[in-house]
RNA sequence: CCAGGGGGCCGGGCAGCCGCGUCCUUCGACAGGCUCAGGAUGAGCGGGUUUGAAGGCCGAGGAAAGUCCGGGCUCCACGAAGCAAGGGUGGCGGGUAACGCCCGCCGAGUGAGGGCUUUCGGGCCUGAGAUCAGGGAAAGUGCCACAGAGAGUAUACCGCCGAUGGCCCCUAAAGGGCACAGGCAAGGGUGAAAGGGUGCGGCAAGAGCGCACCGGGGUUCUGGUAACAGCGCCCGCAUGGCAAACCCCACCCGGAGCAAGGCCAAAUAGGGGUCUCGCGCCGAGAGGCAGGAGUGUUUCGCUCCGAGAGACCCGGGUUGGCUGCUUGAGCUGCGGAGCAAUCCGUAGCCUAGAUGAAUGGCUGCCCCCGCAGCGCUGGUCGCAAGAUACCGGUUGCGGGACAGAACCCGGCUUACAGGUCCCCUGGCAUC
RNA sequence: CGGGGAGUGGCGCAGCCUGGUAGCGCAUCUGUUUUGGGAACAGAGGGUCGCAGGUUCGAAUCCUGUCUCCCCGA
């Protein structure tokens, strides 16, 4: 079974109404996705570092999802890894537990506070 | 060997497990297509925005960065040249596809260091290197605040003089005084800058007024492709600074950018407008007539057809794919020309093509650096306890920069741990 | 890829084109007034002009490089 990645804007904004499960390294979103099979999407923004830095942090992203998500995942649903700037040094091992934990919690459907919507600033 | 300065090159290596991307090979699956045979359907050809497996090759940088210049390439516009506007560049020569880049030379100020000298404040000479937006200021316009008498047609505040003329004193004459006329620009003072500098002469006092040297301008000749340099001669020489103020001179520049541009698929309207060309006949056109087809109640009537194509614009739809896309002012070696930048010849090589964007994740060993009441150990020092600036081994921990191709090249600029090589100047030691 | 704009006291802005004195409003502080506060009035303090070079006697201003932020077009 293959993993699709994420390539439109709009599932990313579904995402983001969806599950947070944040850690020190990254946050996670997970929602489910009407039975188009688990896929997965990585945002990383220009405020967590330059190119180097942000291209390293979806590698080592992609690196946790590769082998996380077969066992792991939820079924149907899209993950969403968001960086964070403590994920940059932070160690593979430790990050793959976390992500282990956070992907139980959010089978169990528990999350974080949902973030309020943003308003638009006049 | 050390110190200072300048420049070039490299910018971690090896291995294991798991993984990513392009391309190639092999074996498969599958949609649509064509041909043949045909009852369902089958066989063959050929093939891909589909897809699986195995194997193989290759896979970020010196700045890939900033996007500051110059090109290639593509489309658009346009007779050429020139002019105008706007922008850019600016010593000379060379290199280059081109440049605002590079090399060499010239000039300017600067100047590590060295030598000589000294009244120890300094002075003189030499000078590697780096730096320079380095055309024109007697083409013109403008500006030079404050201070100052005067700031660009120079000026006269303090000051100096007052020879000559004037007035006064004393007079035989000589002389003395005043600072009125007038002369001067040396000194003081202001300033970033005061209309060449130093010295001697000269003078009433002064002044390029005269002379010597330095500086400056002009010019003959010589050398050099040239910028320019040198020698001689002439001019006592008012004619600052700013052009990164306007400007003048010389030279250069059409515009947009790979989301350029081309092709295919899909999708909607089977849209509207303008213009051009064309149409069997008429008409600017709408349309009418001829003609054709169908039909019926058949000398006639009804319906339909009876010319479209191209360009641009508006509206609507699409956010998919292929191509451009990596062989190029290419890389490496050798030989040659040149002081050099660079060029020429020759042999070999093919060396990233992603697109929510590949080139990674984890680990071990080696290398370099730092830290460990000297951690342990051998030197070293100390009688010893011990000490540890220095040298060697070893253990543990930590660290190894700046930074990611996006059409492609040539530069510039900026960031950068560490390593390595070369050149220049000087010092010390040895031969 | 292309284009435009901004950076000046704590905050919001002038000054830049045409170079010599950095100014305005709000805020802060002090005083007067008031029983006290607010308001009003009077006065005061506070600025590496984003950073680094250059041109100039002199730079917030001119030139070059660089950093950060914002906006627009394809």
């Amino acid at each position: 079974m293959t993993i699709e990645v994420l390539t439109k804007r709009a599932d990313f904004l579904l995402a983001n109404k969806g599950l947070r499960n944040a850690r020190p390294g990254f946050v996670l979103l997970t929602r489910p996705n009407q039975g188009k099979g688990k896929r997965f999407g990585i945002t990383v923004t220009k405020k967590v570092g330059n190119a180097v830095v942000r291209n390293r942090m979806k590698r080592r992203f992609r690196e946790l999802l590769r082998d996380a998500l077969p066992a792991e995942g939820l079924a149907d649903h899209d993950h969403v890894l968001v960086g964070r700037v403590g994920g940059i040094a932070r160690d593979y091992h430790r990050m793959r537990k976390e992500l282990t934990h956070a992907l139980a919690a959010a089978s169990e459907g528990k999350g974080d506070r949902p973030r309020k919507p943003r308003k638009p600033r006049k």
